[in-house]
DNA sequence: CGCAATATTTGACCATGGTCAAATCTGATC
DNA sequence: GATCAGATTTGACCATGGTCAAATATTGCG
């Protein structure tokens, strides 16, 4: 967030009448055959003035993504309160990030634009990017908030099922079944056979694979040093 | 590979030489604050004679990738040849990936550039880099051949282990522990772990399990149908 | 050799993302 | 309602990735 956050009222409207012009032209024309200009133009304001809401064309996407975001804490919200079962709490805020964008997945692609860029501001893995990369993690925290779980999963988990949805969210834009539904098996299986290692964490062939799992985690420091 | 390859020698001369030339200035300055003129200005010849080899100038960070694989090939080739523990063989095609390319992290996030859109020619899941992903992927296969093991394991293991690799490949471009050890431990501490599970795999509890992982990632067409 | 076909090379040009200093507006304060 | 600071808006401008048609070199072949 550099400059981009109006200070007065005005501004802010301004700045959603251009984001809100801008997303309509790249989703009727797709992102790259869009211009700044096209954008201003189309908002009646000078290219300058979406230069000063938005720090690059890529930040009109990366606003996007956190609208949905938004989105999605607030029907996981509705969601979490209806169950209170893990299982159905964290399918659905699974599925939940795929129905918000399912008709945007051209858009999306290009917030994996700088992944492997971490300078980068917009870096979806990088700094810049860190307050909205938690807020994502923290709903599968609250997701699985209604289970009692020994600790290490409940710090392992969130982290998993995040990188699970990256992990889909990228199939899910190269899917073209219809409804993308290759992409919603292959989640609602993923989860299912999760669920059934969960299951069987107790046993005691699984013990030391857990623990060496954390501690890896740990040294990797994906997770908080113990 | 559009129209970037020369027919001639004088061609394959002149490609190689604004190839060096440009992965010179790119390692000296990094690959966005080089400027196609500059490469063309260094190597002597007009930009658009750099644009008649490389369609673009990310096609140059593809043209260095492939390299980068050309060396994987051979160097794992030699591996091999030397040990047939296809533990120590995966190791070794993990590691050799890291060691090539230690000193280009920053290069190396090129290639990811396009991750998110599939209809891009260098989106490093799509069409227009299928080949050397197979080739990728191939080590891994070569890798385990000298191990008996279960044929869908055998399916399974190069993909796993391939996805394995572009995630730490991911992590290694963010890891900046010296000499990206925190990267090369979890990569060491994950295999180990995965042999762990491999030796589990027979284990009566777990066969419904690995019978589901290799049905579910069929049904993703991850896998060959059966 | 001479010449046609093909590969290579060039410079002039375009489109677009992005910058900047100056102009204008707004709203709080006296 | 005059003034001032700060927010907003603007148009002129720049840098650079990329295109293209024309010019030139090369090669294979009668």
């Amino acid at each position: 967030m550099v400059k981009s956050d109006p200070s007065t009222d005005k501004g802010e409207q301004t700045r959603r009448h251009i984001y809100a012009t801008a997303l309509t032209l790249f989703r009727e024309r797709g992102f790259d055959n869009v211009t700044m200009q096209a954008v201003a133009e189309q908002a009646k304001v000078a290219k300058s003035a979406a230069y000063y809401y938005f720090p690059s064309k890529e930040a009109i996407i990366q606003a996007y993504y956190e609208a949905v975001q938004n989105e999605q804490d607030r029907v996981c919200e509705e969601h979490f309160a209806e169950s209170s079962d893990f299982k159905k709490r964290v399918a659905s805020a699974m599925h939940t990030k795929f129905d918000l964008t399912k008709d945007d997945r051209k858009l999306l692609g290009v917030v994996f634009r700088y992944t492997g860029e971490p300078a980068h501001p917009l870096s979806c893995l990088g700094k810049g990017t860190e307050a909205i990369r938690r807020r994502s993690i923290a709903i599968f925290e609250r997701a699985i908030e209604t289970e009692r779980m020994p600790k290490d999963l409940q710090e392992l988990l969130p982290l998993a099922l995040w990188s699970l949805q990256m992990g889909l969210l990228i199939m899910f834009l190269y899917d073209e079944s219809p409804n993308q539904q290759r992409t919603r098996k292959l989640a609602d299986g993923t989860l299912d056979l999760s669920w059934k290692l969960y299951a069987l964490t107790k046993l005691p062939v699984l013990r030391p694979v857990r623990a060496k799992i954390t501690s890896l985690l740990r040294a990797a420091q994906f997770l908080p040093a113990v």
